[in-house]
DNA sequence: TATGAATGAGATTTCATTCAT
DNA sequence: TATGAATGAAATCTCATTCAT
């Protein structure tokens, strides 16, 4: 009975911070880290802010949490692409199309790369890791591309950034309204980039 | 002597805008607006934060002019591509490689499409109009070469975006004491972003 | 339970702005507005500067709230009035007599007239209008008169503000301590004015 | 030579004394002395702000020497109607209507009483002084005429800064283009505070 | 769990005044 | 005499965070 209602109550907490990191991730991504307020966070989550330090220790925590969560989403789309078959190209653009649905999905909606310096350095460290680890992941899909024989670059790193900065910046500039989807979007820029990678005849 | 007097003031108090543009640019690069406060611009200019109120009106024109003269500096780029000769790929190249050297450089380095929404509404509609009209023109480019047989792509405003987009993140990463120079990272970048947009077999 | 603790939290809410209130209007009537700072306006009401923000948006609308307090107390004596029966110099005289002790009084203590001025346009047009409306009302006063052969004034609208300009000019002299008291200002004042309104032989 | 040089540099700097004055007080009158800053008082002249140092102390003393100067014309009006012949209500007549065209018109232009609790004390205490003495001598007006049986008053001290209050106060919203002149207002006022005073039938 | 109230630290900005020329 | 440039002090206000209940 103790035993179930501790269970009850564990969840019903997880549940709260679940829907807290969607609020703030959204304005987060909307209106950026630093003109988004604790205040606004709480009202977005139908809370008291002086509630909201009983589920987080403070805004960095829940900053941290939005980071961190979008990148386990997408590592585990790297990781999958990893021990995929098919061709790196297949592989990479569906990499590529989860990083944006990540992005601008309603689910986990933190853009992973842009507000990492937003986070104090004992954070930060933990989350450039992470994000570190997910870049190199999509690098090494890159690289074997290349190893294979399908891709051509000079430069795996450099070429991984610039495929990762175009999706990020997604966020600046997408409008849920718009013409074009995320789904879209992700389809698009996902065949854009990975079609520089390809060998052909023009140089 | 009257006249000469005017003249050398006003120089004067020209490089000391300058110099303080120049500093501000840097720290809003490096630390983000929100985590630049006027007194780190002063210290960095080497004066009083009081004084700064006499060059500028406060944090929100320096911040406007940062990015008016970097957009200043793209929109002469693309305008002189425009005019030129020789494929579109190679005018195009070259726009993007002055984007990054604009982005990274000591000169002007600020971000043009970062920092937007930090401006308040009246500035942050000039700077957005200029912003628009280099995306315009960049876009443009791709277009042209579409039309000439040069370029492939189904959609030249996603593209152009993600173009940008790349080039931008970089002031993210890119650290002047690297392997990588600002020029290194511009022709890389450019080469990867327009190789993309050519006629090639593979799909 | 948790309607009855609503109340109590709305009771002390408004309480506390009652205080805030009483204490700024004091400030600003004994030491002028610009020289009463936020911190002065704290220390008066035992409370931290940052916490006044949590019962007001700011200086502004503390200032505005003072005015707007006295101005409704003396447009309740001018109504009562205009409604009363007795002669209309007598009638008057209570008005202006309201108007002194509202000036002086502890309960709300803000000099209608002399504030309005450091008010920010969107809240001092509110306070104009309120303030003429009073001024309006006192002079339909004064009028009355004149036609029921009362008073005799060839201009009423100057001679109100004269009244009325003596009044408030009281708050620039009159200390509590003094001989005279509120009251007998009032009434001393009123009996004046009201008396250079009346038919006389003299001229 | 030399004497007559430095009577001339005396006599500009005297001039350009005098022009700053005026300009302070008209702006100080409009304004209010806390929202007139020393660089619109320097504009108003004609001068660099730093430039005003050179002639004044600073702005406190230009505040000084405008109340000063008011002080002085309007005891220099109070002196002669003790010493002038006539009914005391002609004469008393006059200093109210000397005292409105003083605050209003365009030669000296500073209220008096309104602006003395922005001096700092060491000043401010010069102005009372010669304030009292201008009000002890319409005081003695007032007393005179009690005493000689024109007018009947049981507080002479009262109404008299009841009187000087109501003129004072024109300055709030006297505007030189409006329907009524700074004469018109003057006889009016006068009129009207007079009769006040007078021995009358009614009570 | 939840919250109204409170606060310290720090932000931008203003302004009278001064200084070097 | 005159001024462009500089500054220290103080103002209002914001905000993440905490405390008492």
């Amino acid at each position: 009975m103790v035993r179930s209602s501790n269970e009850r109550s564990r969840r019903r907490r997880d549940a709260q911070r679940d829907l807290i990191l969607r609020a703030a991730a959204r304005l987060f991504r909307d209106r950026g880290v630093a003109d988004t307020g604790m205040r606004e966070i709480a009202a977005a989550a139908d809370l008291s802010p002086a509630n909201l330090y009983y589920y987080f220790k403070g805004k960095d925590e829940i900053l941290f949490y939005c980071q961190d969560r979008a990148l386990d989403s997408m590592l585990a789309a790297v990781a999958g692409a990893k021990r995929g078959r098919g061709s790196v190209a297949a592989r990479l653009d569906g990499v590529l199309r989860t990083h944006v649905s990540t992005l601008l999905g309603e689910v986990d909606g933190a853009s992973a790369h842009l507000l990492v310096d937003a986070l104090p350095p004992p954070l930060r460290v933990r989350i450039v890791a992470k994000r570190d680890r997910y870049e190199r992941a999509v690098r090494g899909l890159v690289a074997a591309g290349v190893r294979s024989g399908e891709f051509a670059t000079a430069s795996p790193a450099l070429v991984t950034r610039a495929m990762l900065g175009a999706l990020n910046m997604t966020v600046l500039w997408f409008r849920p309204d718009g013409a074009a989807s995320a789904t879209d979007v992700g389809r698009e820029l996902a065949q854009y980039l990975v079609r520089g990678l390809h060998i052909h005849s023009a140089a």
